[in-house]
RNA sequence: GCCCCCAUCGUCUAGUGGACUAGGACGCAGCCCUUUCAAGGCUACGACCGGGGUUCGAAUCCCCGUGGGGGCACCA
């Protein structure tokens, strides 16, 4: 994959990166990571640590990176500037290309005059195309300014080939010479996206659809330098939830209110794991016919070009949330214990790795992001509980009626060795029983008095873990709560 | 304005001329399970953008509309 380091990394990089690595772990290549570097103008400090970060996380570290190496490098597009220039100049020695001298103001007069005409498609000239080679030669020799240009044929058409959207006839007449390298001496993406994929033997190259508008160029750039063309995919765009339009700054602040993101890089904050992200991403744009929660294995298994569709997909966060659920559920206890630790250490909470290690069955189905683990389990590291006397009354009853059934279940427990769903289940429910309540009304007390919250894990599997002592002395609380009603 | 791409339930999609009474998933609604909340199971609702062709037969092929997206830089 080849992002330019020129922002944040979103996940329509993300999703492009994914299928890289999926069709690269498939067919037994490479995964590269190229940054394409060439506009200093627009360069972000700080974005290739974030793409590199983003990629580790999901877990789809590249094979060849400019940190990780490999054969091909250097993997920073600004690292190879002479590589271009000897290429630019083949071009031009094969009449492919030509140096132009226009200055950008005179660039900007002319097509100020075509808009003035109304023309179709506001292009370049031509101007220096019709200087005569050697002329030129001497031009550039003598230090004048210059960028170079690909001549774009003016007769005829271009056929390029996409692999889902089969063959683009683009008239030539529509197409423009455009700049391929620059006057600083760094190439455009055009040329260096071409000859860095032939260099470093890019057998698939997959990118957003916005790039089919330039694809004829490219195509041309390729046939120029008589190469082998790579198989080309133009993947779908994601659009905002709504389906109408691109993300935009405001949709991702939105986003944000709503507890979502569209940067990797924040995901992992929100409580989202690396095997959601991944699944949610791998199905916007690859349809697979019973479409399933799936590993990164299962994906690499599953996945086939051919099965890339090509419409724009609305991004849906809802998804998100379900295959995130989906794969903390396929977590094993040890995993889980281990990613929800550091949001109770975040809380100040004084965490045991044994009692997490019981706790986690008992929430792991209950959670959507990895954070929830804090609404649904922070009362077993808590000292104690501040019950909202409110929700001590159980329904259809009132506070003196409350108190009553409370006095009963410390009787009941406190008579106990100890706590577990073995031993004071039994009890309780004859309680439930002989006194003509139902269990909600009794397990609803308990419940809030020894967990300070009216939803919960399992009340007695809960019991069991924060012990019998702090049980007892919950309930006393509670007890003393409903008395002061 | 011009060029290019796309078009199946609200959303992501399966479907490549007859197996389609158009399948799955998310969401939504109901039921079951159940001490809460979930998870799980079951059921319901829900789509081939419109119009012309081609064909014995079209969601599938062609054309024209319409809608959506992208591009028209010394940005990628």
């Amino acid at each position: 994959m080849a992002p330019s380091p020129t922002g944040r990394f979103h996940l329509g990089s993300a999703r492009t990166a994914l299928f890289d690595y999926l069709l690269a772990h498939k067919t037994g290549g490479q995964f590269i990571l190229r940054l394409e570097d060439t506009d200093q103008k627009r360069f972000v400090p700080g974005s290739e640590e974030e793409i590199l970060r983003s990629l580790d996380w999901l877990g789809i570290t590249p094979d060849e990176s400019p940190v990780h190496g490999g054969k091909y490098g250097p993997y920073r597009q600004t690292e190879r500037r002479d590589l271009y220039l000897k290429r630019a100049n083949e071009l031009v020695q094969k009449g492919f290309a030509y140096p132009c001298f226009c200055s950008p103001e005179r660039l900007e007069r002319s097509r100020k005059e075509q808009e003035a005409r109304k023309v179709d498609r506001v292009r370049y000239d031509g101007l220096c195309r019709a200087i005569d080679p050697g002329d030129a030669a001497k031009r550039v020799a003598s230090g004048e300014n210059y960028v170079i240009r690909f001549k774009m044929p003016q007769d005829g058409s271009t056929t390029a080939h996409d692999h889902l959207r089969g063959d683009i006839v683009t008239e030539n007449k529509y197409l423009d010479d455009s700049v391929i390298m620059k006057s600083d001496g760094l190439p455009t993406y055009h040329l260096a996206a071409m000859v860095d994929d032939h260099e470093m033997e890019i057998t698939h190259v997959m990118r957003g659809s916005e790039w089919l508008s330039t694809f004829p160029l490219h195509v041309n750039i390729v046939r120029a330098f008589g190469w082998e063309e790579p198989v080309w995919i133009h993947l779908s765009v994601f659009l905002k939830p709504s389906g109408k339009g691109k993300m935009s700054k405001r949709e991702s602040a939105q986003a944000m209110k709503d507890g979502y993101t569209i940067f990797v890089d924040d995901m992992k904050d929100l409580g989202y794991t690396p095997e959601g992200v991944l699944n949610w991403i791998a199905l916007m744009g690859w349809g697979v016919a019973e479409d399933d929660v799936m590993s990164l294995d299962e994906m690499i298994q599953r996945f086939n070009i051919d099965t890339l569709t090509p419409s724009p997909a609305a991004i849906n966060f809802q998804r998100l949330d379900h295959f995130n659920g989906a794969h903390i559920r396929r977590l094993p206890t040890s995993d889980l214990s281990r990613r929800i630790k550091p949001y109770f250490v975040e809380a100040g909470l004084p965490v045991e790795d044994d009692a997490l290690l019981k706790i986690t069955p008992l929430i792991r189905e209950r959670l959507v992001t990895l954070d929830d683990c804090l609404a649904f389990a922070s009362f077993f590291f808590k000292e104690s509980v501040e019950p909202n006397p409110v929700e001590l009354i159980a329904k259809g009853l009132d506070a003196k009626q409350s108190v009553e059934i409370a006095k009963k279940c410390f009787e009941i427990l406190s008579a106990l060795p100890d706590v577990s769903p073995q031993t004071a289940e039994p009890p309780m429910r004859a309680y439930v029983e002989s006194a003509g309540l139902n269990a909600n009304q009794v397990f609803g007390i308990l419940r809030v008095a020894v967990t300070g919250q009216k939803v919960s894990p399992p009340l007695f599997e809960s019991m069991e873990i924060i012990g019998r002592e702090k049980v007892l002395s919950r309930l006393q609380n509670a007890i003393q709560i409903l008395l002061r009603m």
